[in-house]
RNA sequence: GCGGGUGUAGCUUAGUGGUAAAGUUCCAGCCUUCCAAGCUGGCCAUGUGGGUUCGAUUCCCAUCACCCGCUCCA
């Protein structure tokens, strides 16, 4: 991103984040309260967009397969869950920082280092008279100059507003593998302080450390937590899949980018478990291979493609082609030290390229983990092949807020429109797909002023409000009802007029269909409406 | 968590140590035969908490939120 193309990037999303709140999409949470950092609130429209993306997704990962079933888990869960998964060790790292630049590390990253440490107890400013009295140290590696350690003391008392600083109290130690000093500079580092990327809570009236609960850091766990359970009652062979949308919640350091990154989010997980390779591969019957079609004998990587694939279609299918998303192999020493193979699917957000999407080869690391903390078989008995195993796993992870967020940004459209006039003014449309757009149609009377067409609209919209959502507007110009559905992203318009009651005999029961990108109009018989839109939002 | 910036109506902006202004949106009414028309009326704001002051939206301090950069990011 070049720096003169900056400010358009943040005008854009300024405009997107301002519309959100303008057409009630998405509100500060809290707000009355002057906000909360990372959270966020869906409005109105936001609502059945998000709910959409939700519908879209549980029908397409289980409704409409035989190899997926679905589960809703609690969001707080046996704290032993995550010392097995391992998020009670990663998600609480102690940190560090540098007291001269500022920089973080993680504690126990701090590569170890020998030398002599020069202690100073402070230092006054001749010019000035200012003096600090703060202490401070600074490690030389053995074999560097000393006049590094009063060199880099300097600039810590400049930045606490010496302007000449003459160092005191100057002392040496000897010091072997110690971690508390910035490797890059050698200066001091502050104590270790943890961490906690988990809210934590207490289950029960009485804190204490016995009820500790957390909030689940994500979805996945508990399908692993109850993949046995699923298994015994669904009738399931593997491979098949258990599918789940549901909160998760991260204390994150620095939220960031709107709703993108947040501390309370939502996701939507498939854990598809299958065979092991040494099993699958070498049960592979070798004429049963159907192109594009899934075969109970694929080994993890056929699987891993075929969901990178199954994915991708997906997004398409509620208007994110493949020009607006940019896909991500994870290098061998970029994978969490479960998986095999990650993709990630990202969208080209105006705040940059960032993920929506990771599917995750992560081998049967979680099952193993569960088996092994709570003491109970997650083993599968595989009639077919005749044998006991843990089954590996294909993850596709989604986020729901960040793909909301995307679906927004792609939707936010300026077009410039020009009347017969000749008055040219800027139309500010969301080009929703029809099947997330939140609402479907707006049912508008011409005239507000004339019973018989409001009656004859009203009659439209109750026809069609069994099928989709409808917005009836009777307020203002038409032309004015137009463009606030274009901002609501609604991809229909019908307006009942003169016509339609039958001024022109022919046109009878007729009523106009407008298109919300072309802002074309067709006559439509009210009979065929229904179907006809239903076949645009299915 | 660090540094910088910004906070006045739903939105865009004005302004002042002494009654907070406008456009737009929104609501109501009239009018209106297809793309933000017109007329009339109406609702709505100084992020929060302190301090200075007779009086603070304005000055000072703190805090919160948002934006940018760093940091962090399963």
């Amino acid at each position: 991103m070049s720096e003169a193309q900056e400010p358009k990037v943040n005008e854009q999303m300024e405009k997107i984040v301002s519309l959100c709140k303008r057409r009630g999409f998405v509100f500060q949470s809290s707000e009355i309260y002057g906000g909360i950092n990372g959270f966020w609130d869906y409005g109105p429209l936001g609502a059945e967009l998000k709910r959409n993306v939700k519908d879209r997704w549980w029908r397409s990962m289980t409704q409409q397969r035989d190899d997926v079933v679905g589960l809703d888990a609690s969001i707080i869960m046996h704290p032993k869950i995550w010392e097995a998964s391992g998020h009670t060790a990663t998600f609480s790292d102690p940190m560090v920082d540098c007291l001269l630049t500022k920089k973080r590390f993680r504690a126990d990253q701090i590569e170890p280092q020998s030398g002599t440490i020069y202690h100073f107890t402070g230092a006054k400013d001749e010019g000035n008279g200012k003096a600090s009295s703060e202490a401070y140290s600074v490690l030389v590696a053995t074999g560097k100059h000393p006049e590094h350690a009063r060199k880099i003391a300097k600039q810590f008392y400049l930045g606490r507003g010496l302007t000449a600083p003459e160092l005191l109290g100057e002392r040496t130690e000897e010091e072997v593998n110690s971690t508390r000093f910035n490797p890059e500079n050698g200066s001091l580092l502050t104590e270790a302080r943890p961490f906690n990327l988990m809210f934590k809570t207490f289950v029960g009236p009485v804190e204490s450390a016995d009820n500790t609960a957390f909030l689940r850091p994500e979805t996945a766990q508990a399908i692993f937590a109850q993949f046995k359970n699923v298994l015994d009652v669904s009738r399931q062979k593997v491979p098949f899949g258990i599918c789940q949308i549901g909160k998760a919640f991260r204390n994150e350091i620095n939220p960031r980018n709107f709703t993108f990154r947040s501390r309370e989010f939502e996701q939507m997980e498939l854990e598809f478990f299958i065979k092991p390779d040494e099993i699958a591969v070498k049960s592979a019957p070798e004429a049963d291979v159907t192109p594009g079609q899934p075969q109970p004998n694929w080994g993890w990587s056929e699987w891993h493609k075929y969901w990178v694939d199954e994915r991708i279609k997906w997004y398409a299918s509620i208007g994110l082609d493949q020009d607006c998303l940019d896909f991500y192999w994870q290098k061998k020493e970029e994978l969490a030290h479960y998986a095999k193979a990650t993709v990630d699917i990202l969208y080209k957000f105006p705040f940059g390229t960032q993920e929506l999407e990771g599917i995750a080869a992560r081998g049967n690391f979680d099952l193993t983990q569960h088996q092994k903390f709570s003491g109970k078989s997650m083993e599968y008995f595989d009639e077919e092949d005749k044998s006991r195993y843990l089954p590996h796993v294909i993850e596709p992870s989604a986020g729901v807020d960040r793909l909301v967020l995307a679906l927004i940004c792609h939707a936010y459209n300026e077009e410039t429109v020009t009347d017969d006039k000749g008055k040219s003014e800027t139309r500010v449309v969301m080009k929703f797909h029809p099947r997330v757009a939140p609402i479907k149609v707006g049912v508008f009377p011409l005239l507000k002023n004339r019973p018989e067409i409001v009656k004859k609209a009203m009659e439209v919209r109750d026809l069609l409000r069994p099928h989709m959502t409808v917005f009836y507007d009777e307020a203002g110009a038409i032309g004015r009802r137009y463009r606030r559905q274009d901002e609501a992203g609604t991809p229909f318009g019908v307006t009942i007029d003169f016509d339609t009651l039958g001024e022109k005999p022919e046109l009878l029961d007729t009523v106009t269909l407008r298109d919300r990108d072309s802002m074309q109009q067709t006559r439509v018989k009210i009979s065929e409406l229904v179907p006809m839109l239903l076949e645009k939002i299915r």
